[in-house]
RNA sequence: GGGGGAAUGUCCCGAGUGGCAAAGGGGGCGGACUGUAAAUCCGCUGGCGUACGCCUUCGUAGGUUCGAGUCCUACUUCCCCCA
């Protein structure tokens, strides 16, 4: 069940050097699967916001390199999953989404798949499916007597994502309880569809995904697999995901490339190696060159990494760009037009604008309070200097080349500029 | 069906005697130190106002009181014991 080192398959070898692995099941079976021909393996993803985040990445990743390796990527958007919602991790039932709202983010959500995975009718293309498709279409009795009966009770309670709920005294409505049911019915589905034999996930996915692999075997009597990643921290055991400012969104309009950019740069010296073998194509010899870098030089590791990272999620051009604005702003302190602006009306600018207010609207505090807070503590920088006065009036003499650069911290800058 | 407990700062955990914007953690954010790192130390952490201040918060809805997270009533949800 944990991964066997000596794999003899090439996608197998692939996930295993590069650190993607953390529990498979059958390890044996599926490194034979893999090495006897192209397999079909799938990963599924909930639409609950408009766009999905760092931490998919991992999963993202997978898919492109099981394509790499010559097989062929399903990507599963959980139209119908969602309407459930995934307890997994969650301490308590989140609001039910509409069908709208749903739709809507799965609309929003596809595009990233396309930078990473080639789509379309080949063998090893990647196909895209939604399962609202079949899981609408029950009815309540035939789900029940067609899976329900492969299903105790005994065995859904002793998993993690109940336990934990029951443990916490935390209610489980019956609909979120059926989410399981639900996932393994997906793979059994796309067993069926397209020859789907491997799902993958993130290691809290561990008990949905084996589910599945036993429904598999026990109706359709088929290999199935499952192989789940590693919760990922960083070294110094923090989540990963976020960063200054929030949920790290891989959707542009959601989180520009610069951030995206920053987000690699900040990583510690001691993940770089790691995240450059998860997250870039960068060949192993290179990373080992390049994390074996100490002190300060690690930093034109993180460099490469950003660059890499950045260049597969918004293109070449975007990750050169967001480079140029970092070297601007923090090694050479100047300022460059790719820094996040903000744009205010020039007679707004004129008239006198009180500092909280400006900062707050551009994003740096969430409110005037916090915004004043800041400045009382030395974090907000107006033009490079700290000004503790946040009740202060800006006008247009405080524009320097045409902008007002405001600052919260070292890393959060925005460039106000009068329209 | 009966009895006993629990729900707290809208991120989490968690103190709380009728005077509370509410102890303490964690997390988050800022500062110092560095290398746009880690570790460490310091500060901040409900909203609005320049300020004495005003407003909104302790499961929900009422009530007692000058004053309620704290007392009373009903309701909701969860836990435990008895049947």
């Amino acid at each position: 069940m944990t991964s066997d080192p000596a794999f003899k398959s090439e996608f197998l070898r692939l996930m295993q050097t590069r650190g993607y692995i953390h529990q498979i099941t059958h390890s044996a079976e599926l490194d034979a699967a893999c090495q006897a021909g192209p397999i079909v393996a799938y990963i599924g993803f909930d639409a609950t916001a408009s766009s999905l985040h760092v931490g998919h990445m991992i999963q993202i990743m997978m898919l492109r390199r099981l394509q790499q390796a010559g097989h062929k990527p399903v990507v599963l958007m959980g139209g119908g999953t969602t309407k459930v919602g995934d307890p997994t991790d969650k301490d308590s039932q989140r609001p039910l989404l509409t069908d709208a709202q749903i739709q809507a983010n799965i609309d929003s959500i596809q595009a990233v798949f396309r930078r990473f995975l080639t789509f379309g009718d080949g063998p090893n293309d990647a196909v895209m499916v939604n399962n609202a498709e079949w899981l609408d279409r029950f009815g309540y009795v035939q789900f029940l007597r067609d899976y329900g009966v492969h299903f105790t009770i005994n065995r859904m309670l002793s998993f993690d994502s109940v336990k934990n709920r029951l443990d916490r005294e935390q209610p489980m409505t019956f609909l979120e309880f059926n989410y399981m049911l639900m996932q393994s019915v997906d793979f059994l589905e796309l067993e069926r569809r397209y020859g789907c034999v491997l799902q993958m996930g993130g290691s809290d996915q561990w008990g949905n995904i084996v589910n599945g692999v036993e429904l598999i075997r026990r109706v359709d009597q088929k290999p199935a697999f499952g192989l789940t990643t590693p919760l990922l921290s960083t070294a110094s055991g923090q989540k990963m995901g976020k960063s200054v400012g929030g949920a790290v969104w891989l959707n542009a309009d959601m989180r520009s490339p610069y951030d995206y950019w920053q987000f690699w740069r900040n990583t510690e010296d001691a993940d770089v190696g790691r995240f450059m073998r998860l997250f870039t194509d960068l060949s192993l010899e290179e990373i080992a060159r390049l994390e074996a870098l100490e002190g300060a030089q690690i930093n034109e590791a993180k460099k490469v990494l950003a660059n890499a990272a950045t260049t597969l999620l918004h293109g070449e051009e975007a990750a050169k760009a967001a480079e140029a604005a970092a070297v601007a702003a923090f090694e050479q302190g100047q300022l460059s037009g790719d820094l996040p602006s903000f744009e205010i009306p020039r007679a707004d600018l004129e008239a006198g604008v009180v500092l909280a207010a400006l900062a707050t609207d551009a994003g740096l505090a969430a409110s005037r309070g916090e915004a004043r807070r800041l400045a009382q503590g030395g974090g907000l920088r107006v033009n490079d200097k700290a000004e503790t006065d946040a009740n202060r009036t800006l006008d247009a003499s405080d524009l320097v080349d045409g902008v007002v650069k405001l600052a919260a911290g070292k890393k959060k800058i925005v460039l106000v500029r009068p329209v």
